[in-house]
DNA sequence: CATGCGTTTGAATGGTCAGTCAAGCGAGGC
DNA sequence: GCCTCGCTTGACTGACCATTCAAACGCATG
């Protein structure tokens, strides 16, 4: 592609993309400036306007950016694991701010609310979010969809409303988590979702393991 | 139009963090400028600051100020509902985006939304949004304590953590609503947030009014 | 080594606001 | 009627930043 100028193998367009998510991640969209994103990305701010027509543009393009890397890693992951119950367990590790000390930044749902706030005036916006949301729960509704079909859930309801249901619950209960509410933490969260998943699909609940 | 100071009974401070409400709910937080809130109140740009020490004071305010009022409201309204049941049922039709037409604004949630990007990066709004939202979930465990006292709720599960479940189911689903997601509509929302609460609470379903 | 071209730089430009301020306004007291 | 004092105005100031641009830069090619 480029080997010249711009880093070999990586390609500045993504470098940019990660760094301004990083920014916005810990500064917040509204706090992000051109040129922290630059510092970010150890370029200089005129080349970001370079590879980007606008900054708004470039934080569009971010923020669709993070949470779809997000979705294909756990899509990734969730592929290679054979039982219904063990994927949406590890579905949820994944998804609990902070469960997982791996992953442990701020989070992309931090990045998820800019998202919402923005959809909410900017019809671009507006379709990747749902795009992007009802991928995640056809995702789920999958998983479930396979757990019905190997016995190992046993409700037999709608596997798309059963997984708006979770759907939901999950993105309720992880606002107040990455608000850090002192009812809501992150153990309380992993063990709402655990018990309602159960509840909900119809499967007895095996001991926590580690 | 100034008949003394400020006008009779209605104080200038209040006028002001209603229009801001107001503003911040049809442009956006982040695209609300001092002079917009300032026509919307019909006073002059200087007026503002005058009232209030900084623009970032007065959002903060209006944020807190405007989720302060949906709860009043609500909850003098259940008070006067004897059946935990209705209680329940009115608290849904409240709170589903767009179901009561006397209610169809943007909504509420959008500033709830706003409130929680804030609050990510303000302590003093993260105080404010921690204390707003413990108090909606109690309001909420209040009602399914009596359910269950009086009979009328089957479950015996603790009231807090289905407070706590319907809660943010109904965060989860109003997202979706507000977004405009052609899968989860205004409808489905209200329907999703009855049938989950029958079912966790225990009670049967009454066929719907109106 | 000279040329060309895609990158990269950082200084200059211009627009947009938040916040300030000096000047008016009007009601009520005297 | 005149003064005072709290309210109100709107023009002004200064900062801040997105965006532009002219100038380098350095690799590739011949």
């Amino acid at each position: 592609m480029n080997t010249g100028p711009a880093k070999q193998g990586k390609d500045r367009h993504q470098e940019i993309l990660d760094a301004a998510a990083r920014v916005i991640t810990d500064r917040g969209l509204a706090e992000t400036r051109i040129s922290d994103i630059a510092e970010q990305a150890g370029v200089s701010p005129g080349l970001i306007l370079y590879y980007f027509e606008s900054k708004d543009r470039l934080l569009a393009e971010a923020l669709t950016f993070a949470n779809d890397q997000f979705y294909l890693r756990t899509s990734r992951e969730i592929r290679r694991i054979p039982s219904a119950r063990e994927q949406l367990r590890r579905v949820i590790d994944l998804s609990v701010p902070g469960y997982l000390p791996e992953y442990g930044r701020l989070d992309e749902w931090a990045l998820w609310i800019e998202v919402w706030v923005r959809a909410l005036r900017d019809p671009e916006m507006a379709k990747d979010r749902e795009a992007l949301d009802q991928r995640w729960r056809s995702q789920l509704a999958e998983i479930i969809r396979g757990g019905q079909g190997s016995g190992e859930f046993s409700s037999a309801e709608d596997p798309d409303e059963l997984a708006l249901r979770i759907a939901a619950l999950m993105d309720g209960l992880a606002i107040q988590v990455i608000m850090d509410d002192s009812v809501v933490t992150t153990e309380r969260m992993h063990r709402t979702c655990i018990e309602v998943s159960a509840q909900v699909l119809g499967f007895a609940l095996q001991p926590a393991k580690g």
